[in-house]
DNA sequence: ACACGGCCTGGGAGCGCTCCCAGCGAAGAG
DNA sequence: CTCTTCGCTGGGAGCGCTCCCAGGCCGTGT
């Protein structure tokens, strides 16, 4: 199929060149009649014009990218990536542009990747996740003046575009909600200061101890990996401090919590009351059912995109609410029937 | 920062453009002196050229893509999609392009997807996995003469160019394996007819069957989803015809085979032997170890990628050979030893 | 010393688009 | 009826590259 160009399209058309291209992006000052007779041309021959003398001309793509390395491919399991790739996908619905992810395989893909793509004229906007893996390359980014908007919280980096949920805020509603029902003793389990995340989750929670006038005990805190095994760990370990309310900074983490309860004979939210954060869609579900800090994923891939169109004059750092989701783990809800049907 | 051109370049290294372009391309004639001088402009500067402006002069832009629907991204998570992916990167590293994934959200989002990307200048290749969602995608592509490559076996296209693995033979190997170890009612649990790759390996399983003298026996066959519970439904099924061995079709359902195997009293490989078909890589380990005919899904990322680039000059179609890998499961190994430690 | 080739190099001519400006005709104003 | 205004259209001038051809320089052969 030997390719059309605007100019042969004109020609069909009995236009010029000028007129289809202002058929094309929309342009008000075309006669209808023209448009429509344009259009129909198009249509007939199915024209498509070349993105690269497009992206020439006018120095954008309309391309957007989401780079993350090969091994966080697997991560599109976890349901944190699939709703973040959602979200992203909204944004550019909104906005029609069109997103692609750029997978790289360790730091000589990286090197390959970066000047060919996403240096110069292919990508309008990166998106990239904050993570370790990710410092240098959000860095390189940066000091280059691309369009890049940070998901989550990069280590040490300022000045940059980012998106992320208000973790502290929800560790403070998320704690309270606990000191609120009349627990004495909350205790903290989250992920290990290596996850900036886990450290404003942290905070949030010593900030709510204090406002409650309870006294912050270090015993009842008690840090592992971010995942079912860890949670299980360190709530076993949070036990000896005999709390009667956990925090669990990430839903994994509680659902490991859960567990250990249930094996240490203590039952939720009767002997202990839990709460979780994370709230993803298509997450497994708990018995009894989780009580969590809902973070809107979807809205922080969608507020990415936004933010990467807008002409850097909004706001650089859009920080997303988190939402409180009642379940039956923290004993606000009367659950007799519920936990019956259990049993 | 202001965007350097080849011209910019070239001045300060006291060359012309041309002489830039050749040593950014790997030209030879250009004097060892003049290159080592105008790489130095480069690196100090961090020049990068311009993506649009080389696609447009050349033609090509080292972009390759993998289209797959938002939906399909959940796939990640699967062994089967991981190790595609790993093929496909390792496969443009050898060529030196870059590979970009494009997910796209139901039809509207495939409409407009195709035209702007696939169609025209931005990808140099496509990549798509067949499957019922794709086979729309897969034609439109075709029609329009783009370079497609498609894995594994779309329905009802032809002269496309694809790679797929050699479902029958490997179907023979394992099936023949079977009847060699003495085995005399060897049945099969496969995959519902909705998949190609299945019918492909129940026929591999019926030439194998007559191949070794044996009576076909309808009854020996059940079909279901190709998952764990598929493979344990139709393997109680399959039991009716007391089978002594069970060529299951699928790695997943022969998991639900062995536990469907095991609830039934039966001992595996003893009263029943047992052979799959996947062997990918980071599948969960079976008790006992699963004999298998393993297909190369690294291979075929790779086949792909090296078929895109080909100019149309080799073969269309390749198939990669399997080869069956012998665990516990089918008997053909001493395994007292081993299986008392399972006990 | 002169012609002839080979190696490098420079610059012209696009690639197919967008942007901008000039110019056309029709409509409204004086 | 003429001058201005405005809507719409055509074409020039690039965007930053690659490709190709012409030509400069040098070494060799005679």
């Amino acid at each position: 199929m030997k390719s059309l160009t605007l100019e042969a399209i004109g020609k069909l058309a009995g236009v010029s060149r000028s007129t289809v291209s202002r058929v094309l992006n929309d342009h008000p000052e075309v006669r209808p009649e023209v448009r429509t007779r344009v259009e129909a041309v198009i249509e007939k021959t199915g024209y498509l014009p070349n993105q690269a003398a497009r992206a020439l001309a006018s120095k954008r793509t309309g391309l957007l990218g989401l780079v993350m390395p090969t091994k966080a491919i697997e991560l599109f399991g976890d349901p944190y990536y699939s709703a973040l790739v959602a979200g992203i996908q909204e944004g550019c619905a909104d906005t029609g542009s069109i997103f692609s992810i750029f997978p790289f395989y360790g730091p000589e893909g990286q090197a390959v990747l970066m000047p060919t793509l996403v240096a110069r004229g292919f990508l309008d906007g990166v998106i990239v996740t904050a993570g370790p893996h990710s410092d240098h390359l959000i860095a390189t980014l940066q000091e280059r003046g691309k369009n890049v908007v940070v998901v989550g919280q990069p280590a040490g980096l300022d000045g940059l575009r980012r998106v992320d949920v208000d973790h502290r805020a929800g560790s403070v509603a998320a704690t309270t909600h606990l000191c609120s029902l009349g627990r004495r003793r909350v205790g903290f389990v989250g992920p290990t200061s290596r996850y900036l995340f886990g450290v404003a989750r942290l905070n949030g929670y010593r900030d709510a101890i204090v406002a409650a006038g309870r006294d912050p005990d270090d015993r009842a805190i008690r840090l592992d990996e971010p995942n079912v095994e860890g949670g299980y760990r360190a709530t076993l370990a949070v036990l000896s401090a005999h709390p009667d309310a956990l925090y669990v900074a990430t839903d994994p983490m509680a659902e490991g919590a859960l567990r250990a309860l249930r094996e240490s004979g203590l039952r939720v939210p009767d002997d202990v009351a839990v709460v979780g954060f994370d709230g993803l869609p298509n997450s497994r579900p708990t018995n009894p059912r989780l009580t969590t800090v809902v973070q809107p994923v979807v809205g922080v891939g969608r507020s990415a995109v936004h933010l990467l169109q807008e002409d850097r004059t909004g706001p650089d750092v859009v920080i997303l609410p988190t939402e409180l989701r009642i379940g039956d783990s923290c004993g606000a809800r009367d659950t007799t029937e519920e936990t019956a049907l259990f049993a």
